[in-house]
RNA sequence: UGGGGUGUCGCCAAGCGGUAAGGCAACGGACUCUGACUCCGUCAUCCAAGGUUCGAAUCCUUGCACCCCAGCCA
């Protein structure tokens, strides 16, 4: 086997995709000598997968042609946007790994340009100043079928224009009374081509330029001429927009701006088993139905962070997915496939035992224990070993032990051997029951041949099963996270409100969990794995020092439980 | 019934006229002190129907299905 120990040796190549064809074409041609991408989040809310996607296209693809990636905030919304919003998204990309270096700007930063544009569209006789009602500018706008129809205030002279949007600026009229319009075309079949409307008055403080203005730019507006001012080479953004790319071009066309950047769309993420829409994701946090942005569940960059996803474990799932233009809908599964993958890897190993079941080791001496050394990797040595205590009692998984095993279970039973992880080969001799008949206690024989795990006569042992020592298990908390949703697609099509959905299992919580010692000195930045349980980490909200908190990131792959189905 | 898109294995996705990559899943097997990992093997004729061509997933025609658009949101 060569080595794949690293995340870098495991991170997939690069896989071809028709933007990195059109980049390819653009460089080789000479269209460009060097490319300029740019990833424009609105501060309005908290990242999520969907959007490493488009992080991981951006900036990847500036990476690997050795052009530049800018963060842009597109902030020409004030009544939604928020500085709190900014600060976890610069967070969130530095995370994933990715480096805007200098290039860090704001559509709002470009508001006089903006202005002045748009005062030299009025004087080419391209936007007018309309004062319609949005009730009205709706009823002439036309429909899907039928062509939109004039607006009376579409002929007003250029001069007319021209003091009219000034004195917009100046704040002397109401909101919703004046708009600025372009004049295009209101019987265009491209509904975004009807005289959109490109500025609106808002009389409310921006989060950056306070109360410079009280008229503030659309999205179709700003947005080209933002890419066009930073010589924005490739434009990438969502299907959605496809509708868009004429108006894109139709402004940039008309203005004597630097470049012509080429916007270019892309299918979004789609993910089973989760929501992925703004609106959807802050009902479930307003709602309560889950603990915040940052929940564990929640498909946002901050939840898969504290649920423990490694950035490159997500950064190989974008690559993983690929790109195209295909309406996609990706399985949860390759998520969480993509984590263990990277954990598997990195994450050293620690025995804990979740639902505890008192062994008894008969013939054991009483009082006294020993140390194994067990080894942190069974495939990567350089990880090391560590000591881990052994006694007369300890806990094992209650799932480990059958009083009637079922077809197939080759772990405990009456009668039967096993090996104690590192430890020894035991049988089982006996159960004790309470009073309700419920199992206490196992006790058990054992082979002192077999220190360290191996059989002295070299008989083969099926079943291997993990353990701690109750002398020196530290106990914590555990919380088991699964998918948010049962359903793969939650208040999809034919489904029903996706509230009615939530996974009821999502979270469990287990507290008097008995984890190996050396555990005790578990911090933030590492992640384990749980032999036989899953990868593990400790909650960065909960868990205090002397009372951990440890989140289920994914479970291992379980033949056995998919057999049983 | 307008406009813009998309249709290649269960889910993604290469392919750009020369005889269907890859990943995940699934299935079979090997290995195993994690029923994990790893390893080996199996797994499509390209929405449909016509046409062009020596040759088509790739070109043409006609259909069909699905997605997006009527915010002074992005």
């Amino acid at each position: 086997m060569t080595d794949t120990k690293t995340a870098e040796a495991s991170a997939p190549e690069k896989a071809a995709n028709f933007i990195r064809n059109i980049v390819t074409d653009d460089l080789k041609n000479g269209k460009h000598t060097g490319i300029v991408t740019r990833f424009p989040p609105e501060p309005n809310g908290y990242l999520h997968i969907g959007h490493a996607k488009s992080i991981c296209l951006n900036f990847g693809l500036a990476l690997d042609f050795g052009g530049r990636c800018h963060l842009r905030f597109d902030d020409t919304n004030p009544t939604k946007e928020d500085i709190e919003y900014e600060d976890s998204i610069k967070e969130n990309v530095k995370w994933l790994g990715f480096d805007w270096g200098r290039h860090m700007y704001y559509a709002s930063n470009y508001f006089e340009q903006f202005y002045n544009y748009a005062v030299l569209l009025i004087e080419k006789g391209l936007a007018y100043v309309d004062s319609l009602s949005a009730d009205e500018m709706r009823a002439l706008r036309g429909t899907l079928n039928e062509p939109g129809k004039e607006s009376p205030y579409r002929s007003r002279s250029v001069e007319e224009n021209l003091d009219l949007f000034s004195r917009m600026r100046a704040g002397e009229f109401e909101e919703g009374s004046n708009v600025l319009r372009l004049k295009i075309d209101m019987a265009s079949p491209n509904i975004n081509l009807r005289d959109p409307v490109i500025y609106r008055i808002r009389k409310v403080e921006h989060h950056r330029t306070g109360d410079a203005w009280c008229i503030y730019p659309m999205y179709d507006y700003a947005h080209c001429i933002s890419d066009a001012i930073e010589g924005i080479t490739h434009s990438v953004c969502t299907l959605e927009f496809e509708d868009h790319r004429p108006l894109y071009d139709w402004v940039l066309d008309q203005l004597p701006v630097p470049c012509h950047p080429q916007q270019i769309e892309f299918a979004r993420l789609n993910l089973s088993y989760t929501v992925m829409s703004k609106r959807k994701l802050l009902e479930l946090v307003q709602e309560k139905l889950v603990d915040g942005w940052d929940d564990p569940r929640m498909p946002t960059l901050v939840g898969l962070r504290r649920r423990g996803f490694t950035p490159q474990s997500i950064v190989n799932f974008c690559e993983t997915i690929g790109v195209g233009k295909s309406d996609s809908f990706i399985d949860m599964s390759i998520l969480e496939e993509s984590v263990r993958e990277d954990l598997n890897v990195r994450a050293p190993r620690a025995m804990s035992v979740l639902r505890p079941l008192k062994l008894v080791i008969e013939g054991y001496p009483e009082g006294e224990s020993e140390e194994f050394e067990a080894a942190n990797h069974p495939n990567d040595p350089e990880m090391g070993t560590r000591k881990v205590p052994f006694s007369k009692t300890v806990y094992i998984e209650r799932d480990d032990f059958q009083e009637e095993p079922a077809k197939g279970f080759f772990r405990l039973a009456p009668g039967r051997e096993v090996r104690l992880r590192y430890a020894y080969i035991i049988r089982c001799e006996s159960v004790v029951k309470d009073e309700n008949g419920e199992i206490v206690e196992v006790r058990c024989s054992y082979d002192a041949g077999s220190r360290g795990g191996s059989a002295p006569d070299g008989r083969k042992i099926k079943g291997t099963i993990h353990w701690v020592s109750a002398d020196h298990a530290v106990d914590a908390e555990v919380r088991l996270y699964d998918r948010l949703f049962s359903t793969p697609n939650p208040g999809g099509k034919n489904e029903p409100d996706y509230r009615s959905s939530i996974n009821p299992k999502s979270i469990e919580v287990l507290s008097g969990c008995k984890l190996e010692p050396s555990l005790a000195g578990a911090t933030l930045e590492n992640r384990y794995q749980f032999e036989r349980l899953g990868y593990f980490c400790l909650d960065s909200k909960d868990s205090k020092p002397g009372a951990m908190v440890f989140n289920r990131t994914a479970t291992l792959r379980d033949s056995w439980s998919e057999q049983k189905k």
